[in-house]
DNA sequence: CATATGACGTGGG
DNA sequence: CCCCACGCCATAT
């Protein structure tokens, strides 16, 4: 089916994020079925090889980037975030984040649509 | 087996 | 804004 492992789920979840948009770990938990796993999340999205994955979407629920400041893949996130049109101000964005659920659905209907 | 650790979240002081 | 407690759970030590 569409859904397998719970992994897997997440990393549809995070996929569903569309590019100058972001969501919370919780978001993406919940999303994926698996309410108050945002825990789980992180560890998916630390061990995930693809790299076409847009996990730079993935913030925390306050809007901030869940790597240390000093660490270089903060930087890396903000740069990606910035690229597509999101600012990040001390580390931090300010946009509201999307409803990963809706976005979620939404892609499910264009896959299963398609564009017309 | 006991503790500590993470790309977390929420609620309260 | 700060700090703390607790919930969560796979891995690591």
């Amino acid at each position: 089916m569409v859904d397998d492992s719970p992994a897997r789920r997440i990393l549809a979840a995070v996929r569903a994020i569309p590019p100058g948009r972001w969501a919370g770990y919780g978001d993406v938990a919940r999303t994926a079925g698996l309410p108050g796993r945002a825990r789980m999340v992180a560890r998916v999205l630390a061990h995930a090889s693809d790299a076409s994955l847009p996990w730079h979407r993935v913030l925390r629920s306050d809007g901030r980037i869940a790597f240390a400041g000093d660490d270089p893949r903060a930087a890396e996130q903000a740069a990606r975030l910035c690229r597509e049109g999101v600012p990040v101000v001390e580390g931090r964005v300010r946009t509201p984040r999307i409803d990963v659920a809706r976005a979620s659905r939404a892609a499910l209907d264009a896959a299963l649509w398609g564009p017309g």
